[in-house]
DNA sequence: TGTACATCAGTGAACGCGCGTTCACTGATGTAC
DNA sequence: TGTACATCAGTGAACGCGCGTTCACTGATGTAC
């Protein structure tokens, strides 16, 4: 009796997370279409299907929600890379590059997170400690692949110079007017390739 | 007689010109302290010492009044790089990453817009034309520069990426958390030296 | 020199709108006896 | 099996606030005669 009461209880808090979900995969999706800040509540509740009014129900406030997408989507590409590490599909600098680009290109979402965190000042701390927490994982990995290569001195200083690279050219060149998805990618692709290049030869002399 | 009027009317629009530059003086001393976004027209307003109505008379809305910030701070990065050019102080690319690095540092408002234009979707085609000019003319600058350094093959592609690279910079550790501004200065400057030798040998291999 | 009029910078108050958030309520489902 | 009660998701409407912008007005300065 207890034992069924206990399971009708978590299947009920099953229930309600699998409903948060569905909230923040609206936000997600959402983010993924328009800039961060012209994302309200209105229209995430719309394209969840319920009331803006609904969505307290499960998150205290704008920025609880913008924080557990955020989270989500953070541990989404660190399992990408670790699947396609795990897979040895990550060869070295350039397959990385390419790799981390095209994420972020598609990622839309994420990617706004992201420079949102990086631009705007005064974020929650919460939320800040995810995304340093992120960052670091990132250096650490890209750290490996710079050893692996040969790079001896300073390797930390190296992967920021490259991350922070890599975020250029998406700030840089995502929206570059006049230019369809299709040439945007393209464009970005070859400079990832580029820019692996240069790193690669440039750091291991 | 017709002389007097006419010297008359011009001094009051060189008047009124003046007045529209202290507003947007009023503008760019906001925009380097807060974001881009968090800057309303009565800050705009009580920091050129008006009231906000008055800004109206000047400027036909906010985005002009933007505009033109923008365009006044483009022009000024563009001086100060002919100037150095002209001086001879921008000697190699290393040179020219620590001058652009330290540039946008120092003028974040100029920083912010920029970035603004960049993430943002949906810019009037004005500012958006004036934009693109502005970093044509950049691109330019570095295309030289790379090759001057003897680098054959696309230069305007890795011009793509240089200025990409130390956007990115900005972008990623401007605002690193719990660091004093001399030390994130420090910290870019260390990596716009990096970045510069990374791509000075790793490009003209 | 004086008077009627035009021009224009400047303003406080208000308008209109959007947006995050709260309120008071409904209705469905589960629980106790 | 039926009844009274508790729980909780969901909601339309409203609140409160900020912000860009407009309005109606004042007062100073210039112009015409």
């Amino acid at each position: 009796m207890t034992q069924a009461k206990t399971t009708l209880k978590r299947l009920r808090e099953e229930e309600r997370e699998a409903r948060k979900n569905l909230i923040i995969d609206a936000a997600i999706a959402l983010f993924a279409q328009r800039p961060y800040n012209q994302v309200g509540m209105r229209d995430i509740a719309a394209e969840a299907g319920l009331s803006a009014a609904s969505i307290y129900r499960y998150f205290a406030d704008r920025d609880d929600l913008f924080i557990e997408a955020f989270i989500r989507e953070s541990s989404g590409i660190e399992a990408f890379f670790n699947q396609a590490d795990g897979e040895g599909r990550i060869r070295g600098i350039e397959d990385a590059a390419l790799r981390f680009v095209e994420f972020l290109f598609d990622h839309d979402a994420f990617f706004q997170m992201m420079t949102y965190f990086m631009v705007e000042g005064g974020i929650r701390s919460q939320s800040l400690d995810r995304f340093n927490q992120f960052e670091r994982k990132l250096l650490d990995h890209i750290d490996e692949l710079f050893r692996k290569t040969g790079v001896g001195e300073n390797v930390r200083l190296l992967s920021h110079a490259f991350f922070a690279s890599l975020n250029g050219l998406l700030i840089t060149f995502r929206n570059y007017p006049g230019r369809s998805p299709e040439e945007v990618r393209r464009h970005l692709d070859r400079l990832a390739v580029l820019v692996a290049r240069v790193y690669q030869k440039g750091a291991t002399a």
